[in-house]
DNA sequence: ACACACATGTAATTGGTTACATGATTTC
DNA sequence: GAAATCATGTAACCAATTACATGTGTGT
């Protein structure tokens, strides 16, 4: 049966850990697969429903401290648990090979037609690439030596070490790209050789 | 103002090189950056559309071959030129900060999940992306070759080495993490030790 | 005769983001 | 009492893909 993707990040999630609301599942998937995977609200509440329509996955009795009063005074909160037949419905999934989209890079889009702007321009951008990975790798590196700590006995635990991996190996290999990268832009910059003023910090698009 | 992405790449590909069809321009975005962005013609012809009306670009006559009858019997076939207001609009994005979309990676998705599914499912993912990537190296490193023979005078080249090495740069990476990758998981697989049977290969999904 | 590349375009659908609306609970 | 976080949902919008429709020119 035919699903979006965004179906099947729930399910796994809910896979490795049960019990989870829309607003948990998202923080979870921000600090899991944050780094090569987004998921936005507007995608995990109605994916919530179908997916509890289907079958594949199902609200719980909201689990702990009922605070003793029969009102229920706690905000509407649901919890959602992976059926028997989500798990299978995951496992199908998994075996399909995967699908690689398109690739789209602004980044590498703009460098590409770097010749048309000021060579400030690519400059530029590359610095702010490089700032954002450096970041980015921080992160990464961060968490692994988290997950190290806190999560080796889980058994999904070698696959998740797997993909930080690669992650921190293709930051490492881009960071080192945009080293050459300046200085190739700095050599051949021959006449405006006024100290490459960095473009205002981060503007912060999007 | 406003435009799709796509509406830049034809812009600059214009800017590359003038008097082009929507057909070759899609020829030449698939052959120069194709590698890190892709177009269809879905979104190609009515952009070619709204940028005419913007007078970004200009319906050229026709260039060669006018075939001297004057029925035209040539197909009716449209070429562009990109206009000073294009070349303009086309800096001015240049400048704009490039937005990294968010990352969407279904092969990392799908390994991060691993544990899930039989041993080989994982092991199979890896194979395919090995050969994938290894693929995609050498057309690189091909095209690499042939734009180092032929483009060097443009004044665009250094940019697109730029962006060529990085894309062999990132390729290599990801190679070397495979084989990695590989061993991590053939070591793991205690029990289930039988040769591992590559699944049936490249079923070209999409 | 057939297949393939050239060539342009539209319609349907999708997969997704962003903004909006609403409100409770916790923390400072 | 203000701000931040928790929490759920809908509506508007958008970029883009895919499939469809149509036809010519070229090479085998």
């Amino acid at each position: 049966m035919k699903r979006t993707q965004t179906a099947y990040v729930i399910l796994g999630i809910l896979a490795i850990h049960d019990n989870q609301s829309g607003y948990e599942i998202r923080k979870t998937i921000q600090q899991s697969v944050g780094f090569f995977w987004g998921e936005s609200f507007g995608q995990i509440y109605p994916t919530l429903k179908k997916l509890v329509a289907d079958g594949l996955i199902a609200p719980a009795k909201s689990g702990s401290a009922p605070s003793e009063s029969t009102s229920a005074p706690r905000p509407r909160r649901q919890e959602y648990s992976i059926t028997a037949a989500g798990r299978a419905s995951l496992q199908e999934w998994l075996t399909v090979p995967y699908r690689d989209d398109p690739p789209r890079n602004e980044f590498l889009l703009k460098l590409f037609f770097g010749i048309e702007a000021a060579p400030t321009v690519s400059f530029g951008h590359i610095l702010r690439f490089q700032q954002r990975h450096r970041h980015l790798l921080d992160t990464l590196l961060e968490l692994e030596g988290l997950a190290r700590a806190h999560n080796s006995q889980y058994p999904g635990f070698p696959f998740w070490m797997l993909t930080l991996s690669f992650g921190v190996a293709q930051l490492r290999s881009a960071l080192e790209w945009s080293e050459t990268a300046l200085t190739m832009l700095s050599s051949n910059q021959t006449a405006t050789a006024s100290s490459p003023q960095p473009p205002s910090n981060t503007p912060d698009t999007q």
